[in-house]
DNA sequence: CTGAAAGCGCTAACAC
DNA sequence: GTGTTAGCGCTTTCAG
């Protein structure tokens, strides 16, 4: 089957190549039997428009670039979820893009997405630096990124104040007497671990106090679990545990259980990133519900709003907010 | 700042665009010197060539679409992974389609990818038609799809055979003497669990009995487990079940422990699709490791085979391989 | 309401 | 080696 083109449509429908864009643009100038005439030709030879051609005949590809780490939680699928569900409301196509460790990776994903002529990008990804994404609007793409709290003229961000969430949950520990909390970290997600510390340090100094539970897990360790399990041997105690992710949260539980150390009686244990995984635990572990979806979504509907010229664009910094979900292993 | 041409290039190196052509191209005849002076004008100029454009002139995107359900689990992503990976080798762009439960969906999918004219497409979902991969094949586009045993002259597939494996693990199950295998139900991946279905039913045949072990999950239990609590209640008894995803297997752990039934002692459980979460339940639930990074990759490489003219492709229809993982689940 | 023609940015013969 | 030119398939003034 030849590639077939618009003028094969009009010479099929005995038109101009004009009036068939026209109708398949919806242009309301014509006349309804012409458009019938066209409509019946595009169906007869199956004729789909190039998006390509159209994308360089009107300097606008409908396609948005998607840069995520490589690293793919449910949490991530989320994202990529609620953010394509509202492009393609606006008929936006996708373009993933996905981030290793390397360090010129970046730069090399960049460059493909200026090449591209992605019309917008969305970034969500820990480590993210001021630089490349300078590299980005200097060829005036507008951006958005995810997770992290930063704007100026072509980049706007959603995110959730990870801070502002465990500041408010240790002073509530606080309060409550519970003043040795221990924050475990997450080698993976360095930017979030470093704001959760941000948060727990405000709501010590705030009680003329410093934190010092940051639990690193020294590179020799192949897992969290594998360190905690030595970890706990050595007496280290604390109220109460704060992971970032699941998997974090459930090794500290099988550590618990295994050492003997009672959930929540003993040890309270807290997970950032609540999952499906965290109530199917037992005892289920309390969590904060991120609104994963929403933030791709909404990130999304921003990145829109940015690239169409007439909406006006009030507020390019959103902050999307949390729901503590207490469950069985805390008090 | 403007957008800048190949012309712009021309111009400012002296030459005409069509060895600007030929150095961003790469072609061996341009004079060092003659190079050497484009080079810089691109520099300079901070010139990046508009893919788009050379998508028109060349046929050619260098963009595949890949297609994944919306439910998004570890799993899928291993997949995208392994896709990505070597996709980035053969300097491919990914363009991300996800389906939803919606049926007309599907064919919204084919029509984009039609219209942004991918130059080929890989296809991940577990429920998937052959009316509509013809639509695809109408119009000459290369397709692999992943999970399922499928080909001709245009597509391709990259698969682990399921039945085949539940098939070896039931014959070994009986021969031990555990006949009471239970199977249950995965509303989201049906043609899957159908598969596993005619596993068991092959190695109970073969032993002249029929496997009548499966367990559907009514449609008003939202979970597994809330169903599993009742049905447990009731008495039925079996020797091993065997659940599709990890959060299903953690579900029947969930319930046997609640119900005071023993595993591995009373009930040997096992999961098809292992995960690392499987590895953090106690009991270690035992499982199947799928090459789930490796159906990307493999799927990939397929299909940029199928995309090259020169390249010969003497199987279109690829096997993968599963260990399996015995934990503490099982005996 | 419809057609003619220029142009989007690049590639690939074909000349020179 | 390098330049000229004709497309690739579509949109969009500008005429009529």
């Amino acid at each position: 089957m030849k590639r077939i083109t618009i003028y094969d449509v009009a010479k099929e429908a005995d038109v101009s190549l004009a009036t068939v864009s026209r109708v398949i643009n919806g242009s309301e100038v014509v006349r309804e039997d012409t458009r019938a005439k066209v409509q019946e030709a595009i169906e007869k030879l199956g004729y789909k428009p190039n998006a390509i051609a159209q994308g360089l005949a009107l300097q606008k590809t409908t396609t948005i670039a998607l840069v995520v780490p490589e690293a793919s939680y449910f949490y991530t699928g989320q994202i990529i979820n609620g953010l394509i569900d509202v492009a393609k409301i606006y008929k936006y196509n996708i373009m993933l893009h996905t981030t290793t460790e390397g360090i010129s990776e970046m730069n090399d994903i960049i460059e493909n997405i200026i090449k591209s002529r992605a019309d917008g990008v969305v970034i969500f990804n820990d480590k993210l630096n001021k630089e490349e994404l300078n590299q980005l609007t200097k060829y005036q793409v507008p951006i958005v990124v995810i997770g992290n709290k930063m704007s100026d003229e072509t980049v706007g961000s959603v995110y959730v104040d990870y801070a502002k969430l465990v500041y408010e949950y240790a002073m509530e520990c606080i309060r409550k007497g519970k003043q040795r909390i221990a924050l475990i970290e997450d080698r993976k997600n360095p930017a979030m671990i470093k704001q959760l510390k941000e948060g727990l340090n405000k709501a010590f100094q705030e009680h003329g106090k410093t934190f010092d539970g940051f639990i690193e897990i020294p590179k020799e360790y192949r897992s969290s679990y594998l360190f905690l399990k030595e970890y706990v041997k050595q007496q280290n105690h604390h109220d109460v545990v704060i992971t970032y992710r699941d998997s974090q949260a459930m090794a500290v539980m099988n550590v618990a259980k295994e050492e003997g150390i009672s959930i929540p009686n003993d040890l309270e244990l807290v997970c950032i990133l609540d999952s499906k995984y965290n109530a199917m635990a037992r005892p289920q572990i309390s969590g904060f519900k991120i609104p994963d979806y929403d933030l791709g979504a909404v990130a999304m509907r921003l990145l829109t709003k940015m690239l169409t010229d007439d909406e006006e664009v009030t507020d390019k910094e959103i902050e999307l907010s949390y729901i503590y979900t207490p469950r069985k292993s805390t008090k």
